[in-house]
RNA sequence: GGGCGGUUAGCUCAGCGGUAGAGCAUCGGUCUUACAAACCGGGGGUCACUGGUUCGAUUCCAGUACCGCCCACCA
């Protein structure tokens, strides 16, 4: 039987199997059933697999595996998200190597060129799933920019324009400079950085002396168009109403009264930008002051911030001001502060507030039935501390700023006639109808990238058109994300799920856990992960990387990984561990199937054997603690009790004790039901871990005898409680704790293994001895000994070592073997134990207060054990004393 | 500024009112014919700190410190 290898080899069997399983068309729903969905959060198109991606994928496949052999009706839709913003920077770059910018290609051209680069290039994460192993339906895979998704799109924009939820306003928005666009407040980062706080004196007209604001960014104050401060500030009541001239620009502006400006800060006065600044443009609208904008969209300064600053950069902007104004005496002082910033997400350059006129969608009313349905529990957050994070931002939502100037993405259905009206329609032509003979243009921007996705899970199924997968998978059953997209993308997926369909897009939200750097931090692509899954697959397999993440992914706790160093990776190389444990296990019984291996008899598993009996109960508390987990989300749980159980149940006890019979030469009837046996418990455990390790265990599930096509079509084992055998539990506790025993004198006396020994055991029962008796080979076998000698009371031996085991005080004699100091310091180190342990329980048990307070049977327990350590400890000190 | 998580053995993490667990690492011993990526045995923790509640706290409450994350229009 040397034909299986020592050691499991993992990719002949992940490609094998992979390309077996999707062209048998597994992956596909069954169509009957109860229905069972998920659509898999798209990743960018320029997107290549980074851990994080590898802990959510796997977790969506361990699930969907999972409840395909339960019998669902499974669905799990893939696909790509175009991200306009993303995509559009990767194609740039690309253009700007061949030494072009967009602009040389036109609007046009450069479309079609990210068309082919995502043709190309895009989507190769999805083949990067297939590595890992994901069963997802690849022929319902969709991209938010394919013909059926545009539909969706365009549909909503119109819906929602038609009922007023979108308009089109003029205000200051974030605005990018080097990506040239307006971008939405969430995707706005804030930073903290060192910096300075200036307080500028600006002079009233009426030559009544000065008034002293304080800014961070002084170049905006060629922009300013008043100056502001509290109305209940009585420093300033007088003040009120006075004609300010405006440094160096020489423009006249008012100081008005406005709630905005909080006295306790600076000088308590404000200078107000409107064009520049979001608060500014508010006090603007309240006091009618003009909006100046005095630096442009790529961070430049204007003709409008007056000849000596136009076409400087803001920055170089900010110390020719400060100079001009330091020259001039109007810099009060300036300060060390802490300067709150506002980033880019995407790029990181510090955002520009611009005026700016721009498309918006209401959120109010969009939101309410949202909040709704996690209110009352139609959509429940796991873990459930996001649901206050999600009202938190739902309840204050703000307008959304949806257009994007762009030229990768959904270009907005809107066209302005000559005469200045707006048409938004479905597509051109219903655009043209509309506007009958007047010529129109049409927007130029595009669409923010999560107005697309917000609508994944109905328009992967079809919507807006009613198709049959929308009927049958809609709504779908979890989503199962990371906990950066909650505003931008699971909010707003429950809003148009609401809006659309009237429903829910799912009952569960499941955020899984975020994989850290050895030093706790998020590992992000940007700060180098020095982690890379695809290489972790090659080196260790893929199901080894599915089992280190599973069994480390808690309920929502966020867990460390750490990075590969001498070309190891000891989290996964442990999983890998088990895999080749699972599969020398399957080894050991395929090596001993017997001729006779394809005969299986269901009476054959029914045993009277306390092994048997005991493996029994401990597969199926296994199989009730592993579903129970699954459907908590509760991986890790799921994972570790599996471990525990193939390893240290069956491996390293059942296996043992059933070997003398499994390896039997003589395949008597007896030895071929003892081989059904544990060919039963191994199927059993491949099928209950196929879910976390599919390639594994389909390998190894082929290979046993008549068990049909594949793994995958398999049913994932139910737990049978009346199985559970709680005193073939407490009976194999103590046969272990007997080995054990045995086997922890040997080694601490240092008797060779090679060395047989004779073991007298005096039970304390005729329970216990039947124990004994019955299992005397089994232990005789593990504890390697020779004899065991039952007896009432135990013999006065010359040289001995004693121990005691539950039920038993057991000696083993050790003429010439032993050492008398070291077995005597071994039985003092005995007592000294107990005696720890009775110190403690006799404190408690003399407070009076435990014992009227406590409950009974704490009280009781404490008592027994009480007793239990004394008789122990006497029998302990006898046999230290017959030493002497 | 507000909020949320974390702090348990060398490392990665469970546990969360009755006196601490796992895996890995470590130490000692094994080629016991499935597996040395293994087997057998051992050692190792004042459960971050300070108070409080309780007969009893790692576990509940309050506060402190440190780490991490999210939100925020104080110029």
């Amino acid at each position: 039987m040397s034909d299986i290898p020592k050691t499991y080899a993992p990719h002949g069997a992940e490609a094998k199997w992979y390309s077996a399983w999707d062209s048998r068309g597994y992956f596909k729903p069954r169509g009957d059933g109860r229905p069972y969905v998920i659509t898999i959060p798209p990743p960018n198109v320029t997107g290549s697999l980074h851990i994080g991606h590898a802990l959510g994928y796997t977790i969506h496949d361990a699930l969907i595996r999972w409840k395909r052999m339960q019998g669902y009706d499974t669905l799990c839709v893939p696909g790509t998200d175009h991200a306009g913003i993303a995509t559009q920077n990767v194609v740039e770059k690309e253009l700007r190597k061949e030494g072009l910018s967009r602009h040389d290609l036109g609007r046009e051209r450069f479309i079609e060129r990210v068309g082919t680069w995502v043709d190309e290039y895009g989507g190769m994460i999805l083949r990067q799933l297939r590595r890992l192993g994901c069963s997802f339906d690849w022929s319902r895979t969709r991209f938010t920019m394919d013909d059926g998704y545009v539909k969706a799109v365009m549909e909503c924009f119109v819906k929602w324009w038609e009922e007023g939820l979108i308009y089109r306003g003029k205000r200051v928005i974030n605005w990018c400079p080097r990506c040239l666009t307006a971008i939405s407040d969430i995707e706005v980062e804030h930073v903290d950085r060192v910096g300075k706080l200036y307080h500028l004196r600006y002079p009233f007209k009426d030559g009544s002396g000065l008034i002293v604001v304080a800014t961070t960014r002084p170049e905006s104050m060629l922009g300013d168009t008043a100056v502001a401060v509290n109305p209940q500030d009585e420093r300033y009541t007088e003040h009120v109403g006075k004609i300010i001239i405006l440094p160096l620009v020489g423009r006249e502006i008012p100081l008005v009264a406005d709630d905005y400006a909080k006295p306790e800060f600076g000088s308590g006065a404000v200078k107000v930008t409107p064009a520049h600044d979001a608060n500014d443009f508010e006090i603007g609208l309240r006091h009618n002051l003009p909006q100046v904008i005095v630096i442009d969209e790529r961070g430049t300064m204007n003709a409008d911030a007056g000849a000596a600053y136009a076409g400087l950069d803001r920055f170089e902007a900010r110390e020719r001001v400060l100079a001009d104004l330091q020259s001039r005496g109007l810099v009060e002082r300036i300060e060390d502060y802490t300067v709150p910033t506002a980033l880019c997400d995407r790029c990181k350059t510090v955002i520009e507030p611009l005026l700016s006129e721009q498309w918006f969608v209401r959120m109010k009313e969009l939101a309410q039935p949202a909040i709704d349905v996690v209110k009352s529990d139609r959509v429940r957050f796991i873990p459930e501390r996001y649901a206050r994070i999600y009202y938190d931002w739902m309840e204050n939502i703000r307008d959304w700023t949806i257009s994007r100037q762009l030229w990768f993405g959904h270009r907005i259905p809107v066209w302005t006639t000559d005469d200045g009206e707006y048409i938004v329609a479905r597509s051109e032509e219903e655009a043209r109808a509309k506007a009958g003979d007047r010529p129109i243009t049409q927007d130029e921007d595009v669409l923010d990238t999560w107005f697309s996705s917000a609508h994944w899970p109905q328009a992967v199924l079809g919507w807006p058109d009613r198709t049959a997968d929308l009927d049958r998978y809609y709504p779908t059953s979890v989503l199962i994300t990371a906990r950066e997209i909650l505003y931008l993308w699971v909010a707003r997926m429950i809003m148009t799920g609401m809006h659309f369909m009237n429903e829910i897009p799912f009952s569960d939200v499941y955020i899984y856990p975020t994989v850290l750097n050895e030093e706790g931090k998020r590992m992000s692509k940007s700060l180098g992960t020095g982690l890379d899954p695809l290489d972790l697959i090659d080196h260790y397999g893929a199901d080894a990387l599915r089992f280190a993440l599973l069994v480390r992914t808690a309920k929502g706790q966020d867990f460390r990984f750490a990075s590969v160093t001498n070309g190891r990776q000891r989290q996964v190389e442990e999983a890998r561990n088990f895999a080749n444990k699972v599969w020398n296990a399957s080894r050991f019984v395929l090596m001993n199937l017997g001729d006779n291996s394809a005969e299986h008899k269901p009476e054959w598993v029914e045993s009277e054997a306390l092994a048997d009996r005991w493996i029994l109960s401990r597969l199926n508390e296994t199989i009730d603690e592993v579903n129970r987990a699954m459907d908590d989300y509760r991986m890790n749980d799921a994972a570790q009790t599996l471990y525990h159980f193939f390893w240290d149940d069956f491996c390293d006890w059942y296996i043992e004790l059933s070997k003398s019979s499994v390896a039997s030469r003589e395949a008597t009837e007896e030895v071929r039901a003892a081989r059904n046996r544990i060919i039963y418990i191994l199927e059993t455990s491949l099928r209950l871990l196929h879910p976390l390790m599919p390639f594994l265990t389909e390998e190894i599930w082929q290979r046993l005898p008549h068990r049909g096509e594949s793994i995958m079509l398999a049913r994932y084992p139910e737990a049978d409680l009346a199985r559970v055998d709680n005193e073939a539990a407490s009976q194999m506790q103590t046969v272990i704790a007997l080995i054990t025993r045995v086997r922890n004198i040997r080694s601490e006396l240092n008797i060779p293994a090679s060395s047989r020994l004779r073991l007298y055991a005096a039970p304390t029962d005729a329970a216990a001895e039947r124990l004994v008796r019955q299992n005397e080979s089994q232990i005789k076998r593990l504890a390697r000994v020779e004899e065991i000698v039952i007896v009432g009371q135990l013999p006065t031996l010359d040289s001995a070592a004693r121990g005691l085991v539950a039920g038993f005080e057991i000696a083993v004699p050790l003429e010439g073997l032993i050492d008398i100091a070291k077995e005597q310091e071994r039985i003092s180190k005995e007592i000294t134990r107990r005696e720890n342990e009775a110190k403690g329980l006799a404190s408690r048990l003399d407070n009076h207060s435990f014992l009227e307070r406590a409950p009974h049977d704490v009280v009781e327990q404490a008592r027994d054990r009480h007793q239990e350590l004394i008789a122990e400890m006497e029998k302990l000190t006898a046999t230290l004393r017959s030493f002497s």
